[in-house]
DNA sequence: CCATTGTGGTTCATTTTTGAAACACCGAAG
DNA sequence: CTTCGGTGTTTCAAAAATGAACCACAATGG
C-alpha cells in the first residue's frame, strides 16, 4: 500500500534530478544550494532505499545507470507537478481584489505612510482601501477592521501582529521657539503634554527630559492638533520623529537627540492571514516602511 | 527558476497529504510513521515557506483552508507521479517474488475465487498476497493496490483492465421462501434491494423482474449481509450466480432463469503490466476462472 | 457532574543531518 | 614529469530535525 510511497524521502528526487542534470555532485549541490557531501549522502540513501544504483560514480562525475536513466522521466514528471503546485501557490495572489478596511491612529495620517497607501492603491487597482482613523485599538476580533496600524510599545497576545519598526521620538517645537531656547537658556519654557498625563503640572516624565524645568501647560489628545500647537509656538512636545520631521513648522529642540519610542505595528485578524489581498497589503507596507528605516529610527540607538 | 522549486522540501507535501487525509496531526503522523510533533513542525515549515496557512488548527483536528483545499489536487498529482516512479523501481524485478496488493469487493470473498488465491499462494511460495476488501474502486494510480478485482459492467479508461467473464445473476431466496412462492403463488413477497435504489418502494427495475408485484422492503449495501438476509428468508434478492449458488441456504427462485449481469474485471496499473509477479498472478487467475466458466455464466445467454 | 479520550502545542534530550575542510584520486595542460 | 583544476569520499564538529513525555483544552459518555 502506501508503505512503499512513504518509504522514501520525496525530497531525494530533487537531489537526484539536480545531479542527473549537472552530472557532478558539486554541480548538483550548487544548483540545489547544498553541500556536495550532502548530495552524495542523499543519493546514497535513495539508492539504498530502492536497493539499486542510480548513478555510476566515476572520478570525472556521476553518470546515470540504466535504471537511473529510466527513472529520470518519472522524476521529471514529479518535478513538473511540483512546479505546477509551486506556480499555484506563487500565483494565487497575482490579482488580488476586494476591500481592505484599515484602522489607524490619526498620527499616521500625517506621515509618509500615506504615500505608501497611495502607491499601493496605484499598484493594485482592484483593491479598495478604506480607512478608519481612531486612537483606540480597533477590535479586530469583531472585524471592525481587517488591518490595524498601531503605534505602541507592545500589543496584546490575542491579535496577530507584526512589529514593523521600533521608532524614535524627540522633543520638537517651532523654529522661533528653538531660537528662544538657545537665546534665553531655557527660561519659561512650557510643555505640550499628552492627555493621559493627568495630574500635576510637573509630571514625573518631565524630569527625565532635556528640559526638566519646563512647565506642563497644555494637554492634548490628538496628534494633529498637538503638532499644530507646537508649530504655533505653544511649547515643547515629544513627537515621533517620522511624524514631526515632515512638518516644516517644527524643528527638533536643541540639546537632545532622538530616543527610542514605540513601534509601528501591523495587526490583523488571524482568519485573514492568508487572504491574498491582506497579505499583499501587509507585505507591501512592511517592505516600504522598512526601506525607509532611517526616517523612522532617526538615529536612535536600538 | 528552480529557486522556487528548491525553496521547499518536497517531502513536506507528503506530510501535507497525510494530514489532509486523516484530518488530525496524530492520524497523519501514524500514517507516515512519524511523531505528531514532527508532522506539526513540517506543516508549519511548509506554511512558512509559502507564507500562507494550509490548515486551520482547531482543538478537534486540522481542517484545510481554502488555499489548502486548492493545493490538495496538486499534491495528489505529485503523489501520483511519485507513485508511478515508485511502481517503476519496485516493478523492475524479474523473478516472481515480492508482495502483491489485491483490492476486491467483499462479495468476492465468498466465492470460489478465494480458492484460486489459495492455490496461487501454494504454487508461488515467494509471493505474498495481501488483500484490501473495499466496495469502492481502489485507486490504482495512487498505488493503493497493485491489482484490483472488480465486478462491474464497464470500467473507466484510465486503467488497464482485462474483462475475465461476463457473469449471470438470478433471483435468490431461502429454500422455504421458494416453497412459499410455489404454494401461495406470489402473495406478499418482498424484495431485498441494493442500497443505491433509494426512493419509492416499487423501484422501476422491479417491474422488469419475474416478481413485479413484490414489495421493496429491505435495502442493503453489503453482499455478505444481503446473502445472509436472503438465506434467513427475508425476501427475494438478485445475486450473481457464482456468489449465491455456493450458499447452501439459498436457492434460485422459481419462474426465472439467470440473466446477464456484470463482468469480472482484473484491473492493474499500466506500469505493472510487465512486472513478473503481477503477470503471473493475473494470468493464473484468468486461466482458473475461465476454466470454471459455467459456474459464472450459469447458462445465461451471452 | 466527572472521568476519559483525543486533540494540538510545548519542551528537551537525543539522534540525525548538514557543511566545511581535508583527503585521495584522475586527467589535462604546461 | 609536475602542476593544476576538477572529481567523489571521508571526517568531525555544529546545526537541525526528531520523538517521547508532558500540557492544556474540548468533546464525549457514563
Amino acid at each position: 500500500m502506501s508503505d512503499r510511497l512513504s518509504n522514501f524521502d520525496w525530497d531525494d528526487l530533487r537531489f537526484f534530478l539536480a545531479v542527473a542534470r549537472s552530472g557532478t555532485l558539486r554541480g548538483g549541490a550548487e544548483a540545489i544550494r547544498a553541500n556536495h557531501a550532502t548530495v552524495s549522502r542523499r543519493l546514497t540513501s535513495l539508492e539504498r532505499g530502492i536497493k539499486a544504483r542510480l548513478f555510476d560514480r566515476t572520478k570525472s562525475g556521476l553518470k546515470l545507470t540504466q535504471l537511473g536513466e529510466e527513472l529520470l522521466p518519472h522524476a521529471l514528471r514529479v518535478e513538473d507537478e511540483i512546479a505546477a503546485a509551486s506556480r499555484f501557490v506563487a500565483g494565487r495572489d497575482s490579482h488580488p481584489s476586494g476591500q481592505i478596511h484599515v484602522s489607524m491612529p490619526s498620527g499616521i495620517s500625517h506621515t509618509s505612510i500615506v504615500d505608501d497607501f497611495a502607491e499601493f492603491s496605484r499598484e493594485y487597482e482592484e483593491i479598495e482601501l478604506s480607512f478608519q482613523v481612531t486612537n483606540t485599538f480597533a477590535d479586530l476580533a469583531r472585524r471592525e477592521a481587517d488591518v490595524s496600524i498601531r503605534y505602541a510599545y507592545e500589543v496584546t497576545d490575542d491579535v496577530v501582529g507584526r512589529r514593523v519598526l521600533r521608532c524614535a521620538r524627540a522633543v520638537y517645537c517651532a523654529a522661533d521657539y528653538a531660537k528662544r531656547i538657545n537665546d534665553d537658556g531655557g527660561e519659561g519654557l512650557t510643555w505640550i503634554g499628552w492627555n493621559e498625563d493627568e495630574g500635576d503640572k510637573t509630571a514625573p516624565w518631565i524630569k527625565k527630559t532635556p528640559f526638566p524645568h519646563a512647565r506642563l501647560r497644555h494637554r492634548i489628545n490628538e496628534v494633529a492638533t498637538q503638532v499644530a500647537m507646537a508649530a504655533a509656538g505653544m511649547g515643547l512636545t515629544f513627537l515621533p520623529c517620522f511624524m514631526a520631521d515632515r512638518n516644516p513648522g517644527l524643528v527638533r529642540a536643541p540639546f537632545q537627540d532622538p530616543v527610542l519610542d514605540r513601534s509601528i505595528w501591523l495587526l490583523l485578524h488571524n482568519d485573514l492571514r492568508n487572504t491574498a489581498r491582506i497579505r499583499v497589503f501587509v507585505d507591501f507596507l512592511v517592505r516600504r516602511i522598512k526601506s525607509r528605516r532611517d526616517e523612522f529610527v532617526a538615529g536612535a540607538v536600538q
